[in-house]
DNA sequence: GTAGGGAACGTTAACGGTTCAGAAGACCAT
DNA sequence: ATGGTCTTCTGAACCGTTAACGTTCCCTAC
């Protein structure tokens, strides 16, 4: 420990009168020489202070780095407040703790394009998740010759991608609050662009949102409504950069304060949803019979306050992607293995914050 | 792309007619060469699909791997579930990014002692958080010639260390509750060794604890009783080995059915505690009037709830060990700097959840 | 006319391992 | 004595880069 790095596996070697191979083997392949020596050789090696072999050589040579890299470049104290994102981390780590290989999350600041810890990480492969379709991070990744694996972005060509059909889980959704019989509806929707652009979202900007999912989420909601009469243009969308309660609470303001006709809130995400459900109270409005309110992602706190949500294991998506890449039957001839793209289920859940519209209520039930 | 890893930067040295060097420089060092011979390299790298210096060459010869490790042994799940844990995690990678060097998560499952993840690791150093003393993984990052940062654990020898100080901050909350006139009390506590063993805890077993960070509460907070002339011995401790709000309410629940005379329930955790209140409300007991409670940590959960607990910022708490890990004043000179350890300040928040228990209250106000 | 100095590029020597094809010797059967 | 098969260990060739100096060349100043 004094003697910062002066043992090495030659320097060992030699002190033994061994080769280099041979204290290699010990380590390594311990059949491979009898056990007295082995047993010499680690002697030798804890008298001397040497540590075994050097992992970076190691990979060197043999071209594993035992780590894969996640590349998130939402502000880091978002991405460990949201339980969506949490629970991905979770079911990678899971799924790269049972192969034996470390998680390295890549230093990426959000605003930056200093794409250098991109370049700079040894690791195997990437999964890259929540980031915007442009970002350069994104790019620099996949400059990188190594397999990669996408979660909830855009379709790649020859690039591995992870996710539920967005589009269908919303527009099942959208059928719901349909036969529900809403048609004044307002939508809360993250973040559309790496900058900030809090309020009212025009239709051109939501069509070139840079953020897969809400892009896609937001067309299929479009098309849904557009199907049964509902002109989207008139249709208010308010976007929030951050993810908070807080910001679903104000969005849902905002959007409410202009559109009092509202009888239904559409929100993007789970954490959104909730945060419009305390702007609901705070406004005396009742759930569902005064305003319906619908989230996504199916997180723990949705469903503990009931709401109608669509539902998708985020774990899942996690471990999904972890085994995608990491499965050693793939990559193993030559060629590149035809990409994959796996389709995680999603499922509504009917909550208790979903109800006809007052009026349409009155039109179908009443007298 | 298809050509898997042809190019390397002596192919595209020799292409060119350049020394290796040359093209280093064209990556590294833009200033050591003409700006239209760069320019050349560069494009001819794009055209040969050369993806930029390999980042595990360069971390052997440059002997920085641009990362550094973080060892956690808990079971992810838990680990990705508890505020005190996610708030280590962020406060390190924040310090990371800011530093652009990553936070590789470290395989090791929690019951295992396969350590080649910690071996394999090709990471600057190590950060060690919530682990047992005799955890087989921590003395293998020991056994590494890099620097290491531990979080709450024992204060080591040559090691920098963490943490606010335990035994002091508990005493604070001990007296807290002894000037209340508290002297029947029960204490929840987490898991004290790898192995799980949930239920009452033996005097031998609290003072055998593998756990640095619940050893030290308890041996404190005997002292603090036993200085007022309380038995620690006949004090009810239970222990659970999980760490979530159910495992708290059954810690609560197994304590007060054979203790019902306790009027205060120490929790060595406010995930505990809050799982504690859950219990007392289950059996009607009032909060604080007829039942006392106590956490640890200061989460959001437990401020949101009005708990009286001990407030550490586990953020800073991480921040601080990545900042420490990451200086670079440090490590300069040779010899090894003497260890730093840093105690973080910790704040007794008297909440709502504590009060004189029902006959001391009499006994003192009472006519 | 030459000393001095910087810009631009090259040479050499690591960095610390792993791997594969043997070599040397021992043991055994023919 | 021959050949075959094990076991045990070695030699040399990589893995792809960068650090520390050198060298060359051209330009300027005195």
């Amino acid at each position: 420990m004094r003697t910062r790095r002066q043992a090495t596996l030659a320097s060992l070697a030699a002190e033994l009168g061994v080769s280099r191979t041979t204290v290699s083997n010990a380590y390594n392949r311990p059949d491979q020489l009898s056990p007295e020596l082995r047993h010499r050789v680690l002697e030798t090696a804890r008298k001397l202070g040497y540590p075994g072999p050097d992992p970076v050589a190691r990979s060197l040579r043999t071209r594993k780095a035992g780590a894969i890299g996640l590349l998130l470049t939402e502000n880091l104290s978002y991405a460990f407040r949201d339980p969506a994102a949490l629970g991905v981390l979770e079911g990678l780590a899971l799924a790269c703790e049972d192969a034996g290989v470390g998680v390295q999350l890549l230093p990426a600041r959000p605003g930056t394009s200093d794409v250098a810890g991109v370049h700079r990480a040894g690791v195997d492969g990437f999964v890259v998740y929540s980031v915007p379709d442009d970002d350069p991070h994104l790019l620099a990744v996949l400059q990188r010759p190594v397999p990669t694996v996408i979660i909830d972005q855009p379709v790649l060509p020859e690039i591995d991608r992870v996710g539920p059909d967005d589009a269908a889980a919303i527009t099942t959704l959208a059928y719901h609050l349909i036969e529900l019989g809403h048609r004044e509806i307002g939508v809360l929707c993250m973040r559309l662009s790496r900058e900030r652009r809090d309020g009212f979202v025009s239709l051109a900007r939501q069509r070139e949102a840079h953020y897969h999912v809400q892009r896609t989420r937001l067309i299929a909601l479009a098309e849904a409504f557009e199907t049964v009469g509902v002109d989207w243009s008139t249709v208010p969308v308010v976007e929030r950069f951050e993810h908070t309660l807080d910001d679903g609470a104000s969005a849902a303001r905002q959007l409410l304060d202009a559109n009092p006709q509202v009888t239904a809130l559409i929100c993007t995400s789970d954490i959104l949803a909730l945060g419009a459900l305390a702007e609901a109270q705070r406004r005396s409005l009742r759930v569902p019979a005064d305003l319906t309110v619908t989230g996504f992602d199916g997180i723990d706190a949705a469903e503990h306050a009931g709401l109608t949500t669509v539902s998708q294991s985020v774990r899942e998506k996690g471990r999904s992607a972890g085994e995608l890449l990491l499965d050693p039957t793939r990559r193993t001839n030559a060629g590149p293995p035809s990409a994959q793209v796996i389709t995680l289920e999603t499922e509504l859940w009917t909550g208790k914050t979903s109800a006809p519209p007052r009026t349409a209520e009155q039109h179908w039930f009443g007298p």
